[in-house]
DNA sequence: GAGTCGTTTAGTGTCTGACAGTCCGACATA
DNA sequence: TATGTCGGACTGTCAGACACTAAACGACTC
């Protein structure tokens, strides 16, 4: 016979506090954007020490669940993306994702948003989606300033999906790439033009609502980009830690 | 004239704590299922108290840096995808993705996992997946545990493309979907020969490396599964928590 | 020697109590 | 209305303490 044994999971007090003060937020007992109790109060409320909240409180903080502007407010929020994206491509890194990795990915979910840009996109965001753009352009020599743009090109057009599993699925690899963008950008200057091409078609393809023609396009723009990561023969290597992470 | 004001941005003791322990798991002063001191003498080593060190310690445990056996031993480890993906499908849940978008995601990340999985698939994993494809096909009634080896199935088949970037993109939104799975399941009976047919496709495909043709039957598998999904009108419904998380 | 069984002990989880620095809100002032 | 001042509340950090448990250790059997 097979004895089912579940582990038996010990609950530590700050573990409860956490679990309850979640629950609360899940269910609405507590909307975002509202203050929660002190500290003091907080112990108080839940029959424990301060020190056992403060730990409780630290793990809601790591999980984005609860934000403190100031030591002193403490508010509920939902959990961005934010969090999870920054983590999401630190473990990528750390598990030695290849460029290749990320372009196989990238092949089919940018295109993808490309296309449900363009069924999506509302009035508003193609103008600023032009604004993006006609920045874009603008630079010609500062080549780690053009990856940084292109990746929030690529960014807010994925936003414009109105589909946040896509925004989600994209964003660690996208911020990835940028970094492997600031590492060939220097040798690629040559392939500007053609970048700026793809743009544009882009651009008007998704302000067109043709999401064919989009899809086409973006696709195409995604592969001359993994040809300059071939040239630069990155193909196998990890994306490396940028410098400096100043604004 | 502009006066450029950074916000100035405290450090605490035990925020510095917790990045130099960080630092040195990343520069790989401490390796992997190294056993990390007490507490005691960490609070000693960085001259703070013990509480300090304690909530810095929190913080790496939720980042998923050093993990807790049993209280007493504390060893570091490398972030799994476990934290990660629980993390990212209870954020979309939140965020009320529906099942379309999780559709439009599927059907971009499904095939291009079963086009991977053909060219890089080793032989003790087409004897596994083969083992998977059989548990499935052994069942007719449990609809519930059909949903649960189905997202098993592909989750394995995501694993066998050796691509982890797509692993961790896809596995939120399968965990998401397999809820919904679990939804339709009931109404869903009458589809299973013609699921049992796709998987029998995919399997066959992926193990005799045709990269194209278990995309096709990937992506007609996906077709079906979304087809389910509008007879039970899920469409634009979010999917719900399931009742127990048992074994 | 390998495996089993107590015993010791170090270390965690939690608590009490305290203090300095700081931020918030309110009040007073112009 | 906008600015200066002030008290109070609250956080971050500290020191020290205690119960309880799991890991390490040694004793004992085969």
């Amino acid at each position: 016979m097979s004895l089912r044994g579940r582990p038996v999971r010990v609950k530590f007090a700050y573990q409860q506090v956490a679990d309850e003060i979640q629950k609360q937020i899940f269910d609405g007992s507590i909307k975002p954007g509202e203050r929660l109790p002190g500290e003091h109060e907080l112990a108080e409320m839940f029959g424990v020490t301060r020190s056992t909240v403060r730990e409780g409180l630290r793990q809601l903080e790591n999980d984005g669940l609860v934000h403190r502007p100031s030591p002193r407010r403490l508010e509920v929020c939902l959990p961005g993306t934010d969090a999870l994206t920054s983590r999401a491509s630190r473990t990528m890194m750390m598990m030695g994702v290849t460029f290749r990795d990320l372009w196989q990915v990238s092949m089919v979910t940018e295109p993808l948003a490309a296309e449900l840009a363009a069924q999506n996109i509302t009035d508003p965001e193609k103008v600023e989606l032009r604004a993006i753009h006609a920045r874009l352009s603008a630079i010609t020599d500062d080549m780690l300033l053009v990856s940084k743009i292109d990746t929030q090109f690529h960014s807010f057009i994925a936003e414009a999906t109105k589909n946040r599993v896509l925004t989600m699925a994209r964003e660690p690899v996208s911020m990835l790439l940028y970094r492997g963008f600031a590492q060939v950008a220097p040798l690629a200057k040559i392939a500007l033009p053609r970048q700026a091409e793809a743009h544009t078609h882009i651009v008007e393809a998704i302000c067109a609502h043709d999401a064919d023609l989009a899809r086409t396009w973006m696709r195409r723009h995604i592969n001359d980009f993994w040809k300059a990561i071939q040239n630069a023969n990155l193909q196998d290597s990890v994306p490396a830690e940028l410098p400096s992470e100043d604004e």
